[in-house]
DNA sequence: GATGAATGAGTTTTCATTCAT
DNA sequence: AATGAATGAAAACTCATTCAT
């Protein structure tokens, strides 16, 4: 599946790619402070730092800057996680940096992670497939890290319980954005990342333990 | 904390309960199918067999239907909890059928769930807190649910331990709300109980075994 | 065929018709003035005594306004057709009457005549067919009244003929407005239609001598 | 009366010629299918094969662009005409002949014919004038075609007879375009030319015999 | 207590026109 | 001469909220 169009009336691309650059830069800080539904175009426009004509060249409507928003912060997200599926060897070790690593992202990025998961549902039926797909594929990295351990024996795992790993490790990540007002009271970042691999690289191990007793 | 008054112009009390069950029932199933910023005070009125007028005879604003209808949500989740937590005797059992007791609401009430989660951002400062705080009182059932098991020496694990598994709980039956699209491909509920329980009760285990090897 | 419904949020239809009515006498001004896409909806609803949302309860669209105020002309000019056929008898002097009054209400109505002319291919492919349909009642009503005449033997004409004839009574009518800034410098409306009613009858005689010679 | 200049930046008067004629070719294409204000100068620009800014040097606003297709229309249906006075000679052959080269023009023209009278109104004050103009001259031209005629006794009519019998020529020709939608149905291009001629040329005859039996 | 007509501020989007390159 | 990116005024339409009945 190819990326969606968002169309443009302006043709060089390379001006579009800068505008929209600016659009999502602009957009994001206000989707954070206020939500989508709650902000306006003219506003979108002006954190941009172009008139609303000038919006409305790069894009359709406004729903397509959130498009541009989502598909913009999972496309920084999934391109860490990418370095490290690249660098991963079938280590516990190098399991162990992926959860680190995109744990980290997270948080570096937390108010657009948040953003994008308090708003992907406001996108039209036509556009939420290609932002869901780029989150399936980042779980199916994770699910590669995990079966290079198993395929290395440093992990004993059924398919469907990588599969779950894969998910439950993406899901405490992002539960880093989204609960942080209740989390940080409790942990830092690295407490944090420490203990959730404690508890997810230890549960997958007892879970070998119990196949292993079956 | 009290909860969050929502004025009503009706005196009568037992009318202003029926009324506003009526309401929370119609919004639900509305903001459901398109979410509360697409939804019309007009459709919430007609949804709930009356009219526009009396709609706000019992509400002051739009976000007032929100409030109430998460206020609903949780109170029906927090509810069964607390039966679970009634009943606790401080075994691995019990914080077993807590889990899966926990797990089979959010299945029953997972619609609902979804728009809670999608839409609390949209209350008002003034109406957060008082939604945040039956989140943090439920999370806390699951810590009192631990905590007896810890007593009980079916676990040992520190406080923060007990803090992050409860939390681990709490956001992994949410999952099953939120990532239902992508989770029921692989799982039916009673498997998606059964993985998750393991993984976490075997992730507090072997934490305990940690801090003994500590 | 029905007439087209225009959708009004008020149900109370004694209400709809009042203020459609201010609406229609309002619209009928300003699009005189200033034809139908240079008119705002905010100055139809000024015009028409209401505020811009009042406006938008009593119709969906722009072109609403546009519709209800074609429909209206076409049933004035009809209704007083209609009293005509009703009367006519099969002589000559009954259709003379019929023509020079269709041509005095022409005249009456001839700014919004006038209007409607300009104006009806803004309705959209859905509205038009309603207002064209009109249009072809009001022809047939004249070869209704000349096929008297022809039945009766005041005048010997084929169905063709019949057909064109009532065709450019109702042109010649509307020409009257059209074309007044051409006409009115030199004929006085009684004027005008004693010539027409003149050529249009004596073309008719005319032809029944052509038909009887062949 | 000269013609209304219409201003451009452009010197090169060969080039302007040639711009215009692209403009006009591919503005009245668009006015057809969609009507003068529903067309954009974008549209017109890229239809007529360049740029917006082109476009801009060419004329100076919208209007021009509707000014200058409603000026060559008129130029197309009149030069026709031109010719066929020229070589009128005063027998009612000529005069039908005339007749039918006009209905014929225009039913080559139809669609242009049609735009030019659905649109004029668009025109400001300023630019009406010059085109009305354009069309007293055409009747005028049926007018000197009867006048000749007359002063050839081939038909004995009053001033304003031939004023009327000139102006419904002219209409009748315009009807064709109108009204085919309708018309088309009954008769092909020559049994109308034939029955309009009949009715036209009868009805003056006639009138002839009511004058003299005055 | 219930109704629903009235309101108008606010929203998205379009498009004629300009002007630097 | 040609281009097309930038502009912003203006347009249609929506909808939460009020208040007279």
């Amino acid at each position: 599946m190819k990326k969606r169009e968002v169309q443009a009336s302006v043709k060089d691309e390379r001006l579009v790619k800068k505008r929209r650059d600016q659009m999502i830069k602009g957009a994001v800080t206000l989707f954070i402070e206020k939500g989508f539904h709650r902000t306006t175009t003219r506003e979108i426009a002006k954190a941009s730092g172009f008139s609303i004509g000038t919006l409305y060249e790069y894009i359709r409507t406004k729903e397509d800057v959130l498009y541009l928003v989502c598909d913009s912060i999972y496309d920084q997200v999934s391109d860490r996680l990418q370095k490290d599926l690249d660098t991963s060897c079938g280590t516990l070790e190098s399991l162990k940096t992926g959860i680190a690593d995109y744990f980290r992202v997270v948080d570096e990025l937390q108010d657009e992670v948040l953003v994008m998961y308090q708003e992907v549902k406001s996108l039209s039926k036509d556009a939420l497939p290609y932002v869901l797909k780029k989150e399936i594929e980042m779980v199916g990295m994770f699910e590669q890290i995990i079966s290079r351990c198993v395929e290395n024996k440093e992990l004993e795992l059924t398919e469907d319980q990588i599969k779950m790993s894969a998910h439950n490790i993406f899901v405490q990540g992002q539960m880093w954005a989204f609960r942080r007002w209740s989390l940080k009271k409790m942990y830092s970042l690295e407490d944090y990342i420490q203990l959730q691999t404690e508890l997810l690289i230890q549960g997958m191990r007892r879970a070998e333990t119990l196949i292993s007793n079956i």
